[in-house]
Formats: structure tokens, sequence, C-alpha cells
DNA sequence: CATATGTAGTTTGATATCAAACCATATGGA
DNA sequence: TCCATATGGTTTGATATCAAACTACATATG
């Protein structure tokens, strides 16, 4: 695997694949009822970034198409964790917030994590991962906008 | 998204993930014959590190899991990409190699990648690659120890 | 005012992926 | 020799994800 002579931006993208896959996996393992990262993603985001928001606004936020939203969402909803109604402004729209026992599975989340983030801790050299955060974040805004310009 | 009050290795994680989708995405888009990423690996393999693999071996590879690869296998087979017969050696082993088609196959998804590698070239700061991939190998190898000793 | 174009959300049909359970074969220890 | 355990591969059933097509509403343009 991942030899040398790969395009460099090849070899980027393969470990970048490879470890997106082993850490979404040991995530999910410890999540509680079998919740999704996605799912944890969105509760998360309402209970630190925003109260109410739309299907469409969650789905650029996460960089994830409106259908794979909406069945996020679906099965949120299914679970009491999140409530949807109409926007009154939009007859097109929906206004998406998260529910009280949301914010109670958002906290287990947390809980049942935080084993995890300790061994990462100890595992997972504190330069490594401070040297790669803003160059990850400056390849992640590229990719972007290259996308955007394609669509 | 991703608020920088999150812990430092969910922030990583967290960039990873969204850089996997973008480039997964934009590289299968532009594959022949409808080919996956996951396909396109494995014909690549072959060409570059192998003549001849168990699924085992490739699914190890690849961190892939058993059926996961048995899928993908079955699905280049089904396409005439490669060939898999038994292991005279072993009879529970099978021997995967790649065909002649595999191999035309490959070339041509090389070939249709050329002008993405370009872009890619033109738009991601060579600095910022070399700097993130050995510590990118850093981590994935760490993560993948510590798969291993929780299975 | 009417029509065209754009946007929000969903449905459909396809993919890769995993975990759990299963069968077949190897292999090592009693 | 025989049985327990391990390993290779597949099947089943679930998930997220995407692209394409569709409906409904909004907005701009003539």
């Amino acid at each position: 695997m991942s030899a040398t002579d790969d395009p460099l931006a090849f070899q980027v993208f393969n470990e970048i694949g490879i470890i997106e896959q082993l850490a979404r996996n040991r995530v999910e393992r410890i999540l509680p009822a079998g919740l999704t990262l996605s799912q944890f993603g969105v509760l998360n985001h309402f209970v630190r970034l925003g109260d109410e928001r739309s299907p469409a606004w969650l789905a650029n936020a996460f960089q994830v198409t409106r259908p794979t939203m909406t069945n996020t969402l679906q099965r949120l909803q299914a679970a009491g964790l999140v409530s949807i109604r109409a926007d009154p402004a939009d007859g097109r729209a929906k206004i998406v917030s998260i529910s009280a026992a949301g914010r109670a599975m958002r906290q287990a989340c947390i809980a049942a994590q935080a084993p995890l983030l300790a061994e990462l801790d100890g595992l997972l050299p504190h330069d490594d991962l401070v040297a790669l955060l803003p160059r990850l974040r400056t390849v992640r805004q590229l990719l972007d906008k290259a996308r955007d310009r394609t669509k």
C-alpha cells in the first residue's frame, strides 16, 4: 500500500482516508444507542453553535448533500432527539432544533467519549496534532473552493 | 462547524473527515466505468506492488474488513478486471490476480485522473503536503496499533 | 402580471462499509 | 488421533452516502 512513487497528493489523501475510517470506527463503536458520528455531529452542533438551523444550512456546514442530511435528521427526529417544524417565513424551508432528550444524549456521547479522548491524548503526539491542524484546514478550504467551482 | 473549543484530536479528525469526503467524491466522479476508489485502489495495487494476493491480505492492506473486500473483489471480478482462483496450498484461501482488462482499466483511470492531479498540484501548497505526510503517517500508524490492541 | 429560473426538501436507486453470524479448512495441544 | 481454537471467505442486515429526478415554493425578469 501507499508506495512512495505515488503523487504526493495521493499519498496524503491515502493516509487521510485510512485515518478517517479508523477514527470514525473507533468513535461510533462507543457512541450510545447506536448513534452515528453524523448524528452526534448534528446534536453537538446545536448545543455548541446554534439554536435553530435549516436542513440545507446543516448540509452545507457538514459538507454533505441535502438528501444525506434529510436522512440524518429523519433518524434523529424518529429518536426524539431533534424537532422539525415548518419555517413560517419560507414555505419551502424547515427549521430544526434540538430537544431536551437530544441535549441529554449529546451529553451522554461526550461522557462516553472521554476515555477514548484520554487514550488518544496519550497516544498521539501533541506536536503532530498542532502542526497538522492548520495545514489540514488549508487543504480542506482549498478543496472546498474547488468543489464550488466545479458544480 | 469545528469550533475551536473542541478537543484538538477532534478538530483534526473533523478536518480529515471532510477532506476525505471531498477528495473521494472528486476522484470517483472522474473514474471511468463507474469504478470506485476502492476498486481502483485494488487494481492499482496489483500493478504496482504485487502479482497475486489473497483477499485477506488485501483487506488488511487497505484497512478494510474482509466482507468489504469480498464485495469489492466480486465487483471487480464481475467486470472482468481481476481473476480469482482457489489456493492449491490452502483449502480456505483464494488467490486474486489482475487481468489484462484490469491493467488497461487501471491505465485508463490514471489517465483520467491526470487533469485532477494537475489541478491539485496547482491548488494545494506543496509545502503543506510535504509537511502533512509524515505526521499523518505517524497518526495512522498509532491508530492502527491501537485498533489491533482493541480487537 | 406571467413565466422562467432558482432553491428547499424528499424520494429512488445505487454504492461502500461495518458487525454478527456462518461454513470450511488449518493447526496445535491433549 | 482427536478435539479445540484460529483463520479464510461469505452471507445477512444494517448504516451513511451520493446522483438523479421530483415536488413545492420563491424570486427575478420580461
